[in-house]
DNA sequence: AAAAGAGTTGGTCTATAAGCCGGATTCTGT
DNA sequence: ACAGAATCCGGCTTATAGACCAACTCTTTT
């Protein structure tokens, strides 16, 4: 599932799926996905049900010492929010509130999303476009050294 | 599938494969073009399913962290259109407005197409030729060093 | 010159998304 | 516990973008 796609958002936080994404959760027997926080830009990650066991599996399992690793795990695995839905109907989806500010989409009309295969990203519409057009927002590289357990993860 | 062609678009942004185009597709078994933006120009990289299939797979399983890696993967897997069409048709193909904006060809008549063996590229005739000719183009150019990751792979 | 294939254009119809509205359920405060 | 209010959720309406269908023109080939 590749590709962009602008859809709006009601005053209360709701979404419509595009009917592409529901005809490929549907084909695939998905029947949620899960909405969470990106850990390093203010948009939001959505992952399908399947591709979310193995990813938060993987997370869980590795060991929180690390400081890096114990943000990344707080940030994807502490603000998943699991969205059952009727696979009949439009698969309107609530973003929490909680999300709704840290993508900085309150009182927004317009989101992007982002489709990357696997997952896809919701970006207010603003926002992705200055990304888009090599404007900055906040900072950007992460200039840690990264641990070799993350390294080896795409989220 | 190299070299030049010239075809025109219509107002409603479908574009005609050339004939040897499609010969090539059906004699490939291909079933599906992927339209998305290049990287660096304001122009369009076609490729073929299967070829696709490699180059998004290696695309995703990249570590995102790292935020020049995010953008490529932003720029090429977050702008696909996958195009399945018919192969006893005409394959007539719709170039997504969000794609037709980034290239420059809305309410343009003329693209060119570029073979580039495995893929091709879609230019607006005008942006071609001033490329031919040295005159510069407003694009941002890659400056940044690039992740051993990136180096390493074709576009 | 005729015919066949390729390219281009136009029209129509359907699917999809956005906004609106009303009903239902939960929450809160008295 | 009850009433009022706010939030949540589904259905309906309308506008529009895209898919389908078909015709017309141009070029090439024999």
């Amino acid at each position: 599932m590749y590709g962009f796609n602008s859809v709006s958002i009601d005053s209360k936080g709701r979404m419509a799926l595009p009917a592409r994404y529901r005809s490929n959760l549907l084909s695939n027997d998905e029947t949620s996905i899960i909405i969470t926080k990106d850990p390093q830009y203010p948009s939001l990650k959505v992952y399908f049900g399947s591709e979310w066991s193995d990813l938060s599996d993987h997370l869980k399992s590795l060991q929180s010492l690390d400081p890096i690793v114990r943000k990344i795990q707080w940030t994807i695995l502490g603000n998943a929010s699991v969205n059952d839905f009727d696979p009949s109907g439009r698969m309107l989806v609530l973003i929490p509130s909680e999300l709704r500010e840290y993508a900085e989409i309150n009182n927004k009309r317009k989101l992007c999303l982002i489709g990357m295969g696997n997952k896809f990203e919701i970006w207010e519409q603003e926002n992705w476009s200055l990304r888009q057009t090599g404007g900055s927002l906040s900072t950007e590289i992460l200039d840690v050294v990264l641990p070799e357990s993350i390294k080896s993860m795409s989220f």
